[in-house]
RNA sequence: GGGCGAGUGGUGGAAUGGUAGACACGCACGCCUCAAAAGCGUGUGAUCAUAAGAUCAUGAGAGUUCGAAUCUCUCUUCGCCCACCA
């Protein structure tokens, strides 16, 4: 058959085409076939796909496309995570609206998502700005806020007092405010949270662990739940909590945190003042830098319960009012950081017999720390509440939903929440008393938004419930999840805790809302560094595609590192895969009803199982040299025969879905899509060679291999006398060896 | 300070107790060409040797084993995440 070049974009637009009319990937639910949910983290919509993109969404498409092949039914779907600040900030930097910045990415991307080639079924989408979807957030935090999971309570932020405003980390800029410059205090602030605490049992991963996460991520989370079980204990008045009450005959002081009860009901001298002014004043971040211990003492003394004798009580930052009870019992004998302040302010250090029993209530206290959810900002989800002065915290009725987000806002920042400032959407009546109140005027963490997606990709035109239960009990859990590592403390345990909601809520069943998770690594500039603008060091996938096309990009992504590894893009690597691609297309010219033999049939089949294992375990690098192996072989030949290459092109088909289609349909033109072949099955008959090589080696080391026949690979007498005739060992074997073992089929060793 | 992971040719990486360096890039030489590019072929861990071959070699050191890149211990370097959690 004569071939035409290969033109890598003609192709590609070509099929790109093809399947979106035909639909080739739209999903089907079907009770009766195997489902498989292969999802990856939706992608914010920053302006332009990246190769991060390409990277989390490349290999994990050949997976969904091989599991497509194997026969199942396979749920690809995607959608965008389009509320949050940086929209706002290039809103505001740009003067474009939120929106308008933010669809027009969806669109960019959505077309450069076209150029990837993938099986991503489109009409399963959530676009989380868009109120079809928030309208489901604000039903869900009405349920969290019935149920008194989602509650108003207070909590240490960065606060600008000319402002009237709580600041994010970056808006602070030397310890003050962006917009007025004035010094940014720490201060208590009201704001919205989510009990996640009270699932902080039920999210702790069990030994063995109830679904096939990365362990990393297991033991990263329980970490950060951080169970400890201590006690109470009672110190005249202050409660402390320890993890080592039998430690307590050595608590030589106590120490508050500067936001303790204790110090807000204390007559304060001016250094006690002055020392809560300056704690107030170090930011979050500056408290973790500044290791160094500080203090004052508060001037009063307690009784220690078990030895009787009066203690101090210290104030200092280094104990935090957020965990345990804010007060510790410091025994400096015992605990490094009680033992710096100690000596710092010249306090007694007692030994103590670590064998007192002090009473004190038993307590399990966590690290984990209850989620703040409210943001001062425009673009995201409004809070469904209404403050009524006469009714409080008055929850906006489920027929009302959803509160939209209003368009015509001044988003730009001047010290409240932008939504505060548009009156008409503020100002309403109390849907209780019919008295006038106002709308919560705060916005909803995007995390909230991406916590539970996925359910809303099942069912995401479903108007009665965030989700159609009786699909979802079908196609979910997912059953395998990938994304990046950085989503291992926030998104991905976020999403846990959403999932154990809606259970006791009754809308699922089941405890894990994906029974696997893989983690991708990330692709590094060509110069090792990460890729950043201002190292110009940044590739765009855009650029490569052009020059190779979209399946050479695909299936160097695969290629280059193991999906979970860091390594640096290579320019010149990639020629390589494209070299690969030509061979395929140019041997289209040889392939004919050529014989195939034994050695042919052999590798074929070797090859047929190592893809299919390697594309089940995720392992994409291995499983393309293996092809290149085959690829090898075949182009040594002369004549290529049908059955392999088509077998060859299905192999590859996961990784190369354009140039394949396009061969596979030169080769059968009646055919239809590759992609919806069957998977080939390998047949062990054809693994097995007649000649085995085995390796012989004296004392360890290698020395010789022999070639036996098959039938003989049990017989070890004959083995050892076939490696005794080599002259090579005979050079090192003078006597009869001490000892001789044999491992089946692969190698003898002597032992002399 | 804590947790997790990793250290293999010039480079990306294979091999998770049994022939180290698969596959690919790069490099060298050759073929083709007026020439170049492309393509094809051969070689390519290090050292010694004309060669056959030998010795050494998976961050360093020790251990277990007939046999260790792989298991154990000590040290070391790097990466990621968390970090005053009582």
């Amino acid at each position: 058959m004569k071939q035409a070049k290969y033109f890598a974009r003609e192709v590609e637009a070509k099929w790109q085409e093809i399947w979106n009319k035909s639909k080739a990937y739209e999903f089907k639910h079907d009770s009766k076939k195997k489902k498989y949910y292969n999802l990856v983290e939706l992608p914010y919509p920053s302006g332009d796909l990246h190769l991060g993109h390409w990277f989390a969404f490349v290999p994990s498409d050949a997976h969904a496309r091989y599991k497509k092949m194997s026969g199942y039914n396979v749920f690809f779907p995607n959608g965008f995570d389009a509320f949050g600040l940086p929209a706002e900030n290039a809103a505001i930097k740009r003067g474009i609206h939120p929106k308008d910045w933010t669809m027009k990415n969806i669109e960019t991307m959505r077309s450069q998502f076209d150029t990837m080639g993938t099986m991503i079924d489109w009409n399963h989408t959530a676009i989380t700005s868009l109120p079809e979807y928030y309208k489901w957030n604000q039903w869900i935090f009405l349920k969290m806020f019935e149920k008194g999971i989602a509650y108003r309570g207070k909590a240490l932020s960065n606060w600008c007092p000319i402002d009237q405003t709580v600041l994010a980390n970056e808006h602070i800029e030397a310890g003050k405010c962006w917009r007025c410059g004035s010094e940014v205090i720490q201060k208590e602030v009201e704001q919205w949270f989510l009990a996640i605490t009270k699932y902080a049992d039920s999210l702790i991963w069990k030994n063995p662990p109830q679904a096939d996460w990365p362990k990393q991520v297991i033991e990263g989370q329980n970490n950060w739940i951080g169970k400890s079980e201590g006690v109470l204990i009672d110190f005249a008045g202050i409660e402390v909590f320890t993890t080592r009450p039998e430690t307590i005959d050595g608590a030589s002081f106590l120490v508050v945190a500067p936001e303790h009860q204790f110090v807000k009901n204390l007559v304060k001298t001016k250094e006690i003042e002055e020392y809560l002014l300056a704690a107030s004043k170090k930011t979050e971040m500056e408290r973790k830098e500044d290791r160094t211990k500080s203090g004052v003492f508060s001037g009063k003394y307690v009784k220690n319960p078990v030895t009787g004798k009066d203690v101090p009580v210290w104030i200092s930052d280094y104990v935090l009012a957020g965990y345990g009870t804010g007060a510790i019992m410091a025994v400096p004998f015992a605990d490094a950081r009680d033992k710096e302040f100690a000596q710092k302010f010249d306090l007694p250090i007692i030994e103590t017999s670590f064998a007192a029993t002090p009473k004190g209530e038993k307590k399990i206290n966590y690290h984990l720390r209850d989620w703040s959810i409210s943001r001062q900002r425009y673009w995201g989800t409004p809070v469904p509440i209404i403050h009524c002065d006469k009714c409080g915290l008055v929850p906006v009725e489920e027929k009302d939903l959803p509160i939209e987000l209003p368009y015509n806002v001044d988003y730009t920042p001047k010290g409240k929440p932008p939504l505060a400032s548009d009156e008409d959407w503020l100002n309403v009546k109390c849907p209780k008393c019919g008295g006038d109140a106002k709308r919560d005027a705060e916005t909803l963490d995007t995390f909230f938004d991406s916590a539970w997606y996925y359910y809303r990709y099942v069912s995401p035109k479903f108007d009665k419930a965030p989700f159609d239960k009786e699909l979802v009990s079908e196609i979910m859990p997912v059953d395998v999840y990938f994304g990046g590592s950085e989503h291992t403390l926030g998104h991905t345990l976020y999403a846990r805790f959403f999932t154990k909601f809606f259970k006791d809520l009754g809308l699922v069943s089941f405890d894990e809302f994906a029974k696997k998770r893989a983690q991708h690594g990330v692709i590094l500039g060509p110069d090792g560094n990460r890729m950043s603008k201002s190292r110009g060091n940044v590739v765009n996938p855009d650029d490569v595609v052009r020059e190779y096309g979209s399946d050479t990009v695909r299936l160097y992504l695969c290629f280059m590192m193991p999906y979970e590894a860091t390594s640096p893009w290579s320019p010149t690597a990639i020629s390589g895969i494209y070299k690969f691609l030509r061979r395929v297309w140019d041997m289209l010219e040889k392939v004919n009803d050529s014989k195939v033999f034994q050695e042919d049939l052999s590798l074929m089949h070797q090859t047929i199982k190592k893809v299919g294992e390697d594309l089940e375990m995720l392992q994409f690098n291995t499983a393309v040299s293996s092809l290149m192996i085959w690829l090898n072989h075949l182009s040594a030949k002369e004549e290529v025969s049908k059955e392999e290459y088509e077998t060859f092109l299905k192999l590859l088909a996961p990784f190369a879905p354009h140039i394949t289609e396009e061969l596979w349909q030169l080769t059968n033109p009646s055919a239809s899509s590759i992609h919806l072949e069957n998977w080939p099955v390998f047949q062990s008959k054809y693994l097995i060679n007649e000649n085995i090589n085995i390796a012989v080696s004296i004392n360890g080391k290698l020395r010789d291999t022999i070639s036996v026949k098959r039938a003989d690979i049990k017989n070890q007498e004959e083995i050892e006398r076939k490696a005794k005739q080599s002259e090579k060992v005979a050079n090192y074997l003078n006597s009869e060896p001490k000892k001789v073992i044999y491992v089946e089929g692969k190698i003898i060793n002597f032992v002399i």
